[in-house]
DNA sequence: ATCCTCCCCTAC
DNA sequence: TAAGGTAGGGGAGGAT
């Protein structure tokens, strides 16, 4: 199926052009098609020039055995071009094990050759002559020319408003300007770098700390002393953020129940199709109230039996009708806390929302204004103090003991002046929580709001934390929460008094742990100062509407000229991707809900790892679309596409590789472990002499730690092998590297304590560029 | 044991 | 109509 769609774009491009805009649709698949064709001229061809299928480049049409990637695999590893798309002046040869009876009048000289010409070929060591593998025998071969009986379906489609969305050109542009969630989640990655690049700077001035030493001597507020020294934390939250900034403009709305939505007053209606709204609405609904019934292995779609969920609710169906036009599937972003009084919740849909309160307004987005504001308040605070982490655009945690111990202000007042300066420059409000543990802080904040402040009291946490549902902590989302609550544990009181084992065994070993130690109020984590990317990655669940391979290609290649231009912009390469797909349960409904939304759905992944790191868009389209053939979907049931970039490198001109000297001098090493495939896997005598004698061996040369450039961060160094052994990438260590400490053997996890720990690769750069690297990671524990 | 890989889950 | 993204913590379970 790949396969005719990729030959009917000619078709299609010749005679739709004026009328439906596919001049630029073709012109943009030809240059694709010319750029795949380079890439693989420099990349493959060059080296294999020897192969016997050079010369030849194939395009496999639909099923072949062995499968196409299979066949991609072999072309490459012997001269050949594999093409992913059909072009007459590119493709040499289509390998087909049949073709479809409308297409087999219509090729003229295309030569279509089973695959077996391709695997005897190999077998035999030569290129075997095509013509004795051809799928059609020239006898029976008419001399008509090529159309598809594809274009009169297309027609059709491109002029009802089936269209897939995905057509047009700047769908994934348009829809990342309209969704919300990617610009909160784009914005906190944002102020996470900014904070970083404000703890990078020489000096430090914090102008409004003066301000505030003139503001606390009107206050006739005695300053405590004692409070000092002790550790305290503050978290900052804007309230009902959007809402906020879309009413600083809007007085006549303020007091009054108000919900940011792109609904306009909840009177949306669904897409039509056979099955009413509501009835695909109950069917969304069900599914996600039964949620403990999915997920437990691949395809189960968690509905326990399709029909009898379709017959529940076709009872109800005389009392949904009426209110059919009015239930909207859009998700309220932000609302006001008088609509939250209504029972109405950030991320509800409207139409449940209207129920609830009927009176509920409706704003529009202002992406602008968010981005402003939030920037305010960084700057605010960063005029204050740089000890901060940003928890996302709204929000961040301060570590307060250096502007309490300059100013001599108390918590309360800083809190007060911090509160009143972001009010005076952004027109919001703002809460803030105070406590002597990122914890506490942040149970304060809901205490605080709106428009507060309050200071959890250690001696009075326990007593408070114990009334509250364990849904409060941090961490319990609606899983873990169904989870405890089976479990008959409601509250942190209960999750007070149960045995660690107990719970480890219900929930998991870390997991378990911490809830315990917050359910005490105990939380031992630090702000996290220097943080390192260690993924990127770019999905779209909405909109996804394939009908033929060559759509999702296209798409495939929109969306990975995303992540290429993300990763160049953080100045990263990857050396792994995965395709994630959402593909619509067996037996949901094919119209969703929601007007394009995904429905229900079973995710489905794929990944790779490539040789060399890479933000190429070509290369990543190339690998993605390999992928995508892998899993192989029905592609009329595709609801969302996202690809994600791990194993991320640094190259060295990049300023995110900081150059700070700390005098290293590395005493302990630990080889940890070795990458995927090491040529030579570390062995304890390895290990052994590599920490007796503090070398690091590079390639064939041993260099000693202190000619070593400084290492700041916990990852991976890439070095030069000559003299000054200079940085020439780095990789942030993943999730589940360990520090590990040889003098106690007492390994923890890294959390950036204390600035403590030094990683170390030795990297041996792959001599073709093709094999893999030897990688040795070490760890040293310093001082600075 | 510990690691690795593939997920699920959570937060905003 | 509607714009259901994304990074990172951590568990399950097979490999070593
Ligand atoms: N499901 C959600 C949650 C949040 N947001 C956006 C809109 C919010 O305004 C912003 C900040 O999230 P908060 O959790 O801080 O919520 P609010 O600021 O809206 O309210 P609160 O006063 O509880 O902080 O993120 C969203 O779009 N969808
Ligand atoms: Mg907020
Ligand atoms: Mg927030």
């Amino acid at each position: 199926m790949a396969t005719s769609t990729g030959a009917s774009r000619g078709s299609k491009r010749k005679k739709y052009n004026t009328k439906t805009g596919f001049e630029e649709f073709g012109g943009y698949m030809s240059a694709k098609i010319s750029k795949l064709q380079d890439q693989f001229h420099n990349i493959e061809v060059d080296k294999e020039s020897t192969g016997i299928f050079h010369g030849v480049s194939i395009y496999v049409n639909g099923y072949t055995e062995p499968s196409s990637d299979v066949l991609k695999k072999i072309m490459k590893e012997n001269g050949g071009i594999y093409h992913h798309y059909y072009s007459r002046r590119y493709v040499s040869h289509i390998i087909a094990t049949n073709l479809p009876n409308g297409k087999i009048d219509k090729l003229t000289d295309q030569k279509i050759v089973k695959a077996a010409w391709i695997t005897e070929s190999v077998k035999e060591g030569k290129l075997l002559p095509y013509t004795d593998f051809l799928v059609v025998p020239p006898n029976q071969k008419n001399q008509k020319t090529l159309t598809f009986t594809k274009t009169v379906t297309f027609d059709k489609k491109a002029q009802s408003n089936e269209e897939s969305p995905t057509k047009n050109k700047n769908f994934v542009s348009d829809f990342y300007s309209r969704s919300r969630l990617h610009h909160i989640s784009n914005w906190g990655a944002e102020f996470k770098e900014y904070v970083n690049s404000l703890q990078k700077q020489e000096d430090r001035i914090f102008p409004e700390r003066e301000n505030l030493q003139k503001f606390i001597q009107n206050e006739d507020l005695p300053i405590s002393s004692e409070a000092k020294l002790q550790k305290i934390y503050m978290h900052v939250d804007m309230d009902c953020f959007f809402v906020s900034v879309g009413l600083r403009n809007k007085p006549d709305l303020k007091g009054k129940p108000v919900a940011v939505t792109h609904s306009k007053g909840g009177k949306g209606k669904g897409e039509q199709s056979s099955l009413s709204h509501s009835e695909r609405r109950n069917f969304e609904k069900n599914y996600y109230n039964n949620r403990e019934f999915r997920g437990k292995k691949t395809n189960t779609t968690g509905m326990i039996n399709e029909t009898e969920m379709f017959s529940e609710h076709m009872g109800e169906q005389g009392k949904e009708k009426e209110e059919e036009e009015f239930y909207s599937m859009a998700e309220i972003a932000s609302c006001s806390y008088e609509a939250r009084k209504a029972g109405v919740k950030n991320g509800m849909l409207m139409g449940k929302a209207k129920k609830l309160c009927p009176e509920l307004q409706t704003i529009n987005y202002d992406f602008e204004g968010y981005s402003e504001v939030a920037r305010i308040l960084y700057d605010t605070v960063a005029s204050f103090t740089h000890d901060i982490e940003a928890v996302s655009c709204d929000e961040m945690l301060i570590d307060c003991v250096d502007v309490l111990a300059d100013t001599g202000a108390s918590p309360m007042q800083f809190a007060t002046y911090l509160r009143e300066t972001i009010r005076e420059k952004t027109g919001c409000n703002a809460s803030i929580g105070i406590g002597k543990n990122l914890l506490l802080a942040r149970l304060a904040t809901k205490k605080a709001k709106p428009n507060g402040q309050f200071l959890m009291k250690e001696e009075e946490s326990l007593a408070i934390i114990k009334e509250l549902p364990v849904r409060n902590l941090p961490g319990v989302g609606w899983a873990l929460g169904k989870k405890l609550d089976t479990l008959n544990i409601k509250t942190c009181g209960d999750l007070q008094t149960i045995s660690l084992d107990v719970l480890q065994k219900e929930i998991g070993n870390k997991t378990a742990i911490n809830l315990i130690q917050f359910s005490k109020g105990i939380d031992d984590r630090t702000l996290k100062s220097q943080k390192v990317r260690k993924s990127v990655s770019a999905e779209i669940n909405y909109g996804i509407r394939f009908k033929l391979m060559e759509e999702a290609d296209e798409f495939l290649s929109n969306l990975s000229q995303e992540l290429s231009n993300r990763l160049q912009n953080i100045k990263a390469k990857t050396k792994c991707l995965t395709l994630k797909l959402k593909i619509r349960s067996e037996g949901a409904p094919k119209e969703t809900a929601k007007f394009l939304g995904h429905g229900i759905c079973d995710t489905v992944a794929k990944s790779t790892t490539i040789a060399i790191a890479t933000d190429e868009s070509q290369i990543i389209d190339q690998e993605v679309c390999t992928l995508l053939r892998m899993i192989n979907p029905t592609i009329e049931d595709m609801r969302g596409v996202g690809i994600q970039a791990t194993k991320l490198q640094f190259p060295a001109e990049n300023k995110s590789i900081p150059k700070v000297n700390y005098g290293a001098d590395i005493t302990k090493f630990t080889v940890k472990s070795t990458k995927q495939n090491s040529i030579n896997p570390v062995n304890s005598d390895t290990k052994n002499s590599l920490c007796n004698d503090n070398k690091l061996k590079i390639r064939e040369k041993s260099i000693s730690p202190e000619t070593l450039p400084p290492l700041p961060f916990a990852g991976g160094y890439e070095l030069d092998d000559d003299d000054d052994h200079s940085i020439t990438s780095f990789q942030p260590l993943s999730s589940h590297d360990k520090i590990v400490d040889e003098d106690d053997n007492n390994s923890q996890k890294n959390e950036n304590e204390g600035d403590k720990s030094i990683y170390i690769i030795d990297h041996v750069p792959p001599p073709d560029y093709l094999s893999y690297s030897k990688v040795f990671i070490f760890t040293s524990f310093l001082d600075f």
